[in-house]
RNA sequence: GUGGGUGUAGCUCAGUUGGUUAGAGCACUUGCUUGACAUGCAAGGGGUCGUUGGUUCAAGUCCAUUCAUCCACACCA
């Protein structure tokens, strides 16, 4: 035999092969020159990473559009790439040279960046292999890197650009600062969290006596900068003190007692120290009433030189050393316990020490309004749509975007200083000449935040700044696919920066999924040990079962369990996909080709499978075209194990066994017509076993990847025998339920009356039943016939005389009847009171109108049927 | 505080523009060594769709209320 698959589902045997022949093959550039493109880039994952299943399931979901869209004939591009992710790699490597006994400074910046690149050759080619396991259909040969010589003249451009339009400035602000990584951060990438504190409150004695005023603090230590006092105005109990001065305890510098509406009248004391160098709100005080900027600490929060007794000692030490002073010397009135929200560093988690220092911004309020926009009008959207109010809300109030990080790898600021005359020059040259004083100049140490250059991403990646063919044909992008915990650390800025920069939003669908969580709903993570690695469930049970899991079911924007239990379930079905093939194999003659047969000669089972089939593929295109990937999934799952494999395949073995036959070779035409259209249709999201399997059958083409994705066709569109067989379905039903229920067993075969109207949908179908229904022969009469001994069941279309009368626990039975015409009854009085309900006859659609009204013959006739049976099951 | 999600079978979750008797997987019960598959086949039990009200001929689906739970953003030092 020419055409045999493995006895056994084996994935690992050709998971492997098959990408390496897609890829060699040249399947995943875009093919189709001319024809309307369709685009993904991919949101790069950091070349610090593992592949987790976060990034399994997004590029999962990516690679069921693309290999959707190229089998549907679009141009289709799919872009890679990677991120250098410049504080978590630095970071990264800065641990890895603790382990040498080396710092950064050691080394110097030229040494270091040497180390990064190389950090970037290993790891970031590591994660790019784990993605080809998943089976990416990603065009590789047009991979970038954000930091690549591409990406990074991206970068200067825009950079230049913003500064030439006066939207970015460098300022003197307060910033997030990471004592631990010892860089700003924006605001997006501090997370609070609420912890366990104290409410601290110290009294500040009134200059030339008179008393005290009472202040709260969670951060005593920060005293040492406090420039002022604030009250709220209104504050009748402190108004007297307004414009007087206090003592700073423990420093001794006198400072005023100001009034401020920031001051809540009814929370603490309700006065307030100032420390505009620490504290966000506290700089805002500070710049409307003039107050001086105290900076306290050192980058790595300890307290600085100018306050000997607490000189170098770390910001929660001199807290305690503080706090001790202070009730020493009668300062401390009381300790409150109090819970409040810290913000963390969302890379290290150390708590963010808030620092005036001299950085670099975004304007956001010009930039954010194209963008926003954009969306309002439905000219971007998200999908679902409830992600869209999320983004308004962040971008309706964004704050300025500190860009400039105090770090080594990434982009370097394009900025120059002159240490003479102290003129500034921002220029994409490498080596700049003050245009004053005719010195060269230096250039600013600090590189960029990574989401800078990521921003950039839809658009760098295909070549902008240049106007490359790939820009013209592939941007905008269409669909982009994403977590949801990034909407606004990177989407947002991807819109407004597309926006900017190329007049175009970036992207048409944002695609937004939920995370992949571990069977108690935890979120994965290293601490907690219970990432589940998809190339361990690879391993063990294929990646078509890892993207079945984490597809099937699913809806967009949810967040979902992954467990082994899903995992074995996906396997199974992959298992019983590949158990149908073999059986069709093993049942084809050698020249069974791919061709459709003839319609007219088929069989209703044939035609019934056929337009099952056809009803499919507008169904799953349709979801498909919807990003209801979840339920295109869960209807082949249906319709592959359910419709095919327990009926079609069941119901034509009969005709499997009459070799020669044309009805034998017309059910083989059938079966690897099916089979191979419903592979193409399930290719997108189990690429492996569905190019197998394709290749063993009979086919035309070379490959699964580029054959075209099936579509409707009226001419396979078969009602009638669609409604034929379901009445026999029906029927076989309910006989194996009628005998399964009183325990008949199989061996006892039965002959079979089927009374009924309609015969000629029973007609010829007498193998059906005694293959599926443990049927000896099969009547098909139009009268009742002498029902003696036998056991009634009744059906929409018939009633089914079965002569095990002897069998059956009379009781059971005649509880059973009883129910089913209970239900009956039931379902007659539902449908009477609707249609005698004027409103639901005129208003409804007449369909339905016309559905309840043939219920109630349905049923009425059951109803019948069933007394019939009991008065029978009486006489027994 | 503001915004949002979730609540459907024992468990995990689907349920598309409101429209037959609300579905799946797992688990459970019963019976099957059926010549593709026990990673399987057949049959079955199990849900007043969180609460209360409303809109509608018709509500799991739309609106309001309330409870529970989770998340994002913003925060009172």
């Amino acid at each position: 035999m020419a055409r045999q698959l493995e006895k056994t589902y084996n994935p690992a045997e050709f998971e492997d092969r098959l990408y390496a022949e897609w890829n060699g093959k040249g399947y995943f550039k875009p093919a189709k020159p001319g024809a309307e493109p369709f685009t993904i880039v991919m949101p790069p994952p950091n070349i610090t990473g593992q592949l987790h299943m976060g990034h399994a399931l997004d590029n999962t979901l990516q690679d069921i559009l693309v290999r959707y869209k190229r089998m549907c004939g679009y141009n289709t591009l799919w872009v890679p790439g990677t991120d250098h992710a410049s504080i978590a790699t630095e970071a990264k490597i800065v641990e890895a040279m603790k382990k040498d006994g080396v710092t950064k400074e050691d080394i110097g910046r030229e040494a270091f960046l040497e180390r990064a690149w190389e950090w970037n050759r290993v790891y970031g080619g590591r994660i790019t292999e784990q993605l080809k396991k998943i089976g990416t259909s990603c065009d590789w040969s047009r991979q970038r890197f954000t930091l690549d010589e591409g990406c990074s003249k991206a970068v200067q451009d825009v950079f230049v650009n913003l500064y030439d339009k006066g939207l970015i400035y460098r300022g003197n602000r307060i910033i997030n600062w990471c004592p631990h990584c010892l860089t700003s951060i924006s605001d997006a990438e501090v997370e609070y969290e609420d912890q366990a504190g104290h409410f601290w409150h110290i009294r500040y004695p009134l200059v030339g006596g008179g008393g005290y005023v009472e202040v709260a603090t969670t951060r005593p230590e920060t005293l040492l900068g406090d420039t002022a006092v604030a009250v709220n105005p209104a504050d009748e109990r402190y108004a007297h003190l307004v414009g007087k001065m206090v003592i700073l305890p423990l420093v001794g510098r006198e400072i005023p007692v100001v009034a401020d509406d920031y001051v809540e009248m009814d929370f603490g004391t309700g006065v307030v120290k100032i420390t505009p160098a620490h504290d966000p709100n506290d700089f805002e005080v500070g710049l409307r009433h003039n107050l001086p900027v105290i900076n306290v600490m050192t980058p790595d929060a300890k307290i600085t030189e100018d306050y000997p007794a607490y000189a170098g000692m770390d910001r929660f030490e001199a807290r305690k050393a503080m706090v001790k002073d202070l009730e020493e010397q009668g300062y401390l009135v009381k300790i409150e316990d109090y819970s409040h929200n810290v913000g963390t560093c969302y890379r290290c988690g150390t708590t963010i020490e808030p620092r005036v220092s001299l950085q670099w911004f975004v304007k956001m309020e010009e930039l954010a309004k194209p963008a926003i926009d954009v969306v309002k009008s439905g000219e971007l959207r998200f999908v679902p749509d409830r992600f869209s109010k999320n983004y308004l809300h962040w971008m309706e109030n964004i704050r300025d975007w500190c860009i400039s990080r105090q770090l080594w790898w990434g982009h370097r600021i394009p900025a120059f200083y002159c240490d003479d005359c102290g003129e500034l020059v921002v220029s994409k040259e490498k080596e700049v000449i003050c245009p004053k004083c005719g010195k060269a100049m230096r250039q600013d140490p600090d590189t960029l935040d990574t989401w800078f250059s990521s921003a950039l991403w839809p658009f760098s990646t295909l070549g902008w700044p240049e106007q490359t063919e790939d820009l013209d044909t592939f941007y905008p992008t269409n669909t982009l696919v994403t977590g949801y915990d990034i909407i606004t650390f990177w989407v947002s800025r991807m819109i407004f920066s597309g926006l900017e920069h190329t007049g175009k939003k970036p992207f048409t669908d944002v695609y937004v999924h939920g995370l992949v969580r571990d069977a108690l709903g935890r979120k994965m993570s290293k601490s907690l040990g219970n990432g589940i690695d998809p190339l361990e469930i690879i391993k063990k049970y294929g990646c078509d079962a890892l993207r079945f899991t984490l597809v099937n079911g699913n809806s967009p924007g949810n967040d979902m369990r992954v467990s082994d239990e899903r995992f074995e379930a996906s396997r199974n079905f992959a298992n019983k996909i590949w158990n149908a093939a073999r059986f069709v194999l093993m049942n084809l003659d050698e020249d069974c080709t791919a061709e459709a047969p003839a319609f007219d000669r088929l069989h209703d089972e044939d035609k019934w499978i056929l337009s099952r089939f056809n009803d499919l593929t507008k169904e799953v295109r349709d979801n498909l075209d919807r990003y209801e990937l979840g339920i295109a999934l869960s209807k082949l799952y249906d319709f592959i194990w359910d419709i095919f494999c327990d009926w079609y395949i069941e119901l034509v073995k009969s005709r499997l066994n009459d070799k020669g036959s044309q009805s034998n070779k017309d059910a083989q035409s059938v079966l690897v017509y099916v089979l191979s259209g419903v592979m193409k249709l399930l290719h997108p999201f189990m690429p492996f076993i569905t190019e197998e399997i394709w290749q063993t059958l009979p086919h035309n083409g070379e490959s699964i990847m580029i054959a075209d994705y099936p579509a409707y066709t009226e001419s396979l569109h078969f009602p009638a025998e669609e409604a034929a067989m379901a009445k026999v379905i029906d029927a076989i039903r309910a006989v194996r339920n009628i005998r399964s229920e009183m325990n008949v067993p199989n061996s006892r075969k039965a002959h079979l009356f089927i009374v009924t109207a309609q015969g000629g949908t029973f007609a010829g179908k007498d193998a059906f039943f005694t293959r599926l229904a443990s049927a000896s022969g099969v009547e098909v009469v139009s009268e009742k016939a002498d029902d003696k001994g036998c056991v009634r069941v009744i059906t929409d279309a018939c009633e089914i005389l079965i002569p095990i009368a002897d069998m059956i626990d009379k009781e059971e039975e005649m509880a059973r009847l009883t129910k089913e015409l209970a239900n009956a009854e039931n379902e007659i009085l539902r449908a009477t009171k609707k249609l005698e309900n004027a409103d639901f006859v005129a208003k409804a659609p007449a369909k339905l109108v016309e559905g309840e009204r043939s219920k109630i013959e349905t049923f009425t006739a059951k109803c019948e049927k069933l007394r019939a049976a009991i008065e029978n099951l009486k006489s027994i």
